[in-house]
DNA sequence: TTAATATATGGACTAGAAGTACATTAACAT
DNA sequence: ATGTTAATGTACTTCTAGTCCATATATTAA
């Protein structure tokens, strides 16, 4: 009808940076409050007050947008500290890490994000790129000092020694979906460093 | 129309036990060949001849369905063989699991199906119950003879050795996601008994 | 053997989400 | 200023999930 007013307002290009962060929040919050099952370019269009278009455009899949969503958040300055004592700092590092899976509640985002890049093959660049592998490679970097210094042996794998401190967390989280707190981080960590053994 | 012919063939009901059957291997056919994305309700249905509502009568969801067709094919003879060398039956065992997870294939279902677990809670429990758990139980039972003889310290925490024997392979394969093989297993396996410190 | 019940089937139907197209309009670059 | 880029609303087209029904057959009880 021929309305007075026609300033149809919303239309047109608006600041790229302020979109970008509009979709971003967006995202993250669904992730927090719903689930990944919420975070759908539909979705987060209409709760950012952005286009669909716009998503399509700048993002591969819903899945890489939770997860960038998700490290724009999280942005916790992670380093390693280097006390000296590799005990106690794998002791801090991991116990900080577990406590942001349970205590501050990243454990479902955490778990959902992990287990959509199962199926969701731009997710799973996201994460191992943007997540996974940095974060290991500050731990074999510490690894790396302790053993220059003869706090591990000459041969030992930093890898695996990584994989089993971080995979153990994982596994109550992802696998076994058991309760966990960061009591176990010490019996851990012991038991990466001096073995199950029986001394000998 | 006046069909001469009314005979609809395949309308009423059938045998439960045939129709069960004809489910599970199209679901299992199809999470191996297309993988999990590909096991809807109505996919499946199509692939076994049969009904979706049948489907939906009898699975929560098709991650459920996905994960009781997959039991089913897997019925490998999971026992720990107790040889009295504790060393050699964790190495024997993980390098099974992981041959399993690499040349046999099961990375990729497994991968999805505990990646889908993490937002579908039917099949997060069916996982659980039927495999995850009564796993680690097998594990912690021939920890716990081996600490009953000696092999293990006392206060071994086999929860923990659990975690992170079985949790490194599950790191790598599903949240780091890079290639491994089973050359690792006698590392880790020695990490988690002797450790990564230096000999006092 | 017969009657009663349970349930699998085809087919159609609804609701909603994914993804696409297009003209419009404002931001951005020069 | 001016031309280019791109974000928007709206509408549209599949697709899929999920539901409903009437019908025919297996299964069970009598």
């Amino acid at each position: 009808m021929t309305d007075p007013a026609p300033t149809r307002r919303g239309r047109g290009r608006r600041p790229a940076a302020e979109v970008r962060a509009g979709v971003l929040a967006a995202a993250g919050r669904l992730l927090l409050e719903e689930g990944m099952a919420a975070v759908t370019f539909g979705r987060v269009a209409e709760e950012a007050g952005s286009s669909k278009m716009t998503l399509y455009k700048w993002w591969p899949s819903p899945g890489a947008l939770a997860a960038e969503a998700y490290f724009a958040r999280s942005e916790r300055t992670l380093h390693f500290t280097d006390t000296g004592d590799l005990r106690a700092d794998l002791v801090a590092q991991l116990e900080s890490f577990v406590r942001w899976l349970t205590e501050e509640g990243a454990g479902r985002p955490v778990s959902e994000l992990v287990g959509t890049a199962q199926t969701d093959a731009d997710l799973a660049r996201a994460w191992s790129e943007s997540y996974a592998l940095p974060r290991r490679e500050l731990a074999r970097e510490r690894l790396r000092a302790a053993r220059a210094q003869g706090q591990l042996r000459e041969d030992a794998d930093l890898d695996v020694i990584v994989d089993q401190l971080w995979g153990a967390c994982y596994h109550r989280l992802l696998v076994l979906k058991v309760p966990f707190d960061e009591s176990i981080v010490p019996r851990l960590v012991d038991q990466a460093l001096y073995g199950a053994a029986p001394p000998r």
